[in-house]
DNA sequence: TATGAATGAGCTTTCATTCAT
DNA sequence: AATGAATGAAAGCTCATTCAT
């Protein structure tokens, strides 16, 4: 037995239809029931494939979802890092992050709601690992923040941890309200809570009079 | 035989301090672990009963759910309606219930955990009536929008729907980054998330020059 | 305390109202549902009492069904020995037996189906106790067909104890296919059981040609 | 790969001799003990298996009587069928079917009884179908009795209805008193009860002289 | 590549019963 | 005469995972 049997990327283990398949499903599942409601039986029921397939292509359930946040991770990096990099104005770097990231999370609803939703459930060690990959998401995101408040148009009167917390707060709830069927389209929502971001980042509340 | 000993309150079962406790570490459990996570012997065991006992003070687990469900619906429809029928200007109210919500969610992290956080797992029917429940707060918070919105106070490039989904939206994730042994205090997050909520509600962000 | 607090008849525990109801209640649900499947819950919450005061009028839920079974023999043993000692024929004392037995047990159907079905759920010393009793009703009617069969006016071809048999069994299947409110009354049924015991005592079937 | 490794007979899941070994005892026990007090773990212990090993084969415990009840209305279904169609004289087939059906049962006295005794125990849907089913025997029985009276070899002061009811009812309570290891034979049972049947169906008992 | 069979721990829930008051 | 609280065992069932083939 000489060929490999066996291709992988990264560390994901072999790939094949079956596989693919299987992370779909998982995707779909995960998305409606939840992680912990859905069970390896029923990840290879909807997939049509055996208990024994399953673990052929993965070491755990948790390898599943640890594939999914991979996936997301690398995703939502690059296209941060690709506007983050550009050279248009820092605000308007920030309202094309804000919109990528809605029309994106959108666009692949269900791998959000996974990615958003699955962490309480997973190994301490995995939990480290992704919060490690949201750190760096974070740090990145900033450092431009910092820079617009550096140059005075950002808001300084909160920390730039603050305003991102506030922002991808409201993104990951997304899935609390938002239905692809509904009237309002991708691009609507995108430009809609972007301009949101926009708001928060610039705008000192206009000062009540009870306040002043 | 003088007085009932047990006390109903609305239908919530009999009343004791064993109930209290196994409440009690409900919240605990089900916030740190998940409701998923978190097994009836689990609770028993911090609790210090038999599981018979659990089963004398609750119908099934999710019962035990629904009582938290309950209480923050119970509060949190007050503070609203205190709050929202006060005379103060619209927006006042508005930063008031914005500073409200989140000073009183941090102040019972726990219970606000478990109320962001269990209801997929929670029966159809459960389900739905969280549903109906949520929808009378968001309809009453609405009404104060669109007040506003009526008396030029509030912009109205964006639905009301859209304001509150924001800011509630980032208020159900304060969890993912807030700690209370932290530097920030619960007044201070209050306030500042009162003051984003504001931003959204009250400044079209300005125009970039690209798109003008 | 002087005076005694229990009025007892027999073994059967203090007499009160509270005991006639639970009694009423668990003829109706374990002929509905079966012994097994009615839980001493289920046997409070029909009769509007506490589990408490269920156990402070019967040893057990076995002592409830015991009861029961008390009761039928009472009622059966005095009915067989009424008619059994008649100076009628055989045959009209055997018919009048095997309609009485039909006839009393539809009257009081529910009482009857806990009496045929109950028996395997037991103890084994409870189970000992009603065969035994069984047994008596077996013997006195044995004599009486025996009695007839050396008056030559029942069959010999085939023993008593076949006839008892094949009688009761028909009759303890009653429950199987008689309806109360069904059409065919109560007397009707037990016209017609008497009259096929009477031809199963009486007639050696029709040779058939082949078997000649 | 060639030949399949797993038959499946109509619906009843995977055959294997484990699958066959837990029907085995649970026939056994379901019939000494009754299903009801008989429990999955009972099962495994004296089929000696792991609980998960008998939820790979069945459904639950339910599926596992409802095989049961299967294999039972097939074995009779097919002796009626065959009997009934045959060309011998009406109450000849009669004669056969009655003998047939008390053989039948004895030769497999332990699936007779779970086949009698578990109705009461199981759901509602299954306990529909199991009495579509039982209709279909009964009224194929009674047609043929029909045409016993309509030929005038068969008593008409009685309905087919009540014959067929009072036999069977006497053959689903052998097990009350007839024991394989006693001195009458299987064979024996048999022409007694289908003797005791035809005398069912062909003889008006003699009127009493106090009925006259 | 995959499968069918099996495990063993754990799940939520129900049960008959007890007992201090 | 009766209650409310509690127990501890057992119920039916599901789970992620393993492994020989």
């Amino acid at each position: 037995m000489v060929a490999r049997r066996r291709i992988r990327r990264e560390d994901d283990g072999p790939v094949s239809e079956v596989r693919t398949q299987l992370v779909d499903v998982a995707i779909q599942l995960f998305a409606r029931h939840s992680y912990d409601n859905t069970s390896v039986q029923n990840l290879c029921e909807a997939a049509g494939v055996t208990k024994g397939a399953f673990y052929y292509y993965f070491e755990s359930k948790e390898a599943v979802v640890a594939e999914i946040y991979r996936r997301m991770f690398r995703l939502q990096q690059a296209q941060l890092e690709e506007i983050a990099s550009s050279d248009a104005g820092v605000l308007e770097r920030l309202r094309a992050i804000g919109k990528g990231v809605v029309t994106s999370s959108i666009a692949r609803l269900d791998e959000a709601i996974v990615f958003w939703r699955s962490l309480p459930s997973l190994s301490e060690e995995t939990q480290h690992d992704i919060r490690a990959e949201r750190r760096k998401y974070h740090l990145r995101l900033r450092e431009l923040i910092e820079q617009g408040q550096a140059e005075g148009v950002i808001r300084t009167d909160l920390t730039a941890d603050m305003l991102i917390n506030f922002f991808y707060g409201a993104v990951h709830q997304l899935d609390a309200w938002y239905h692809p069927e509904g009237p309002i389209t991708v691009e609507q929502v995108g430009d809609f809570y972007a301009e949101l971001f926009l708001s928060t980042l610039t705008s000192p509340s206009p000062r009540l009079p009870a306040q002043q």
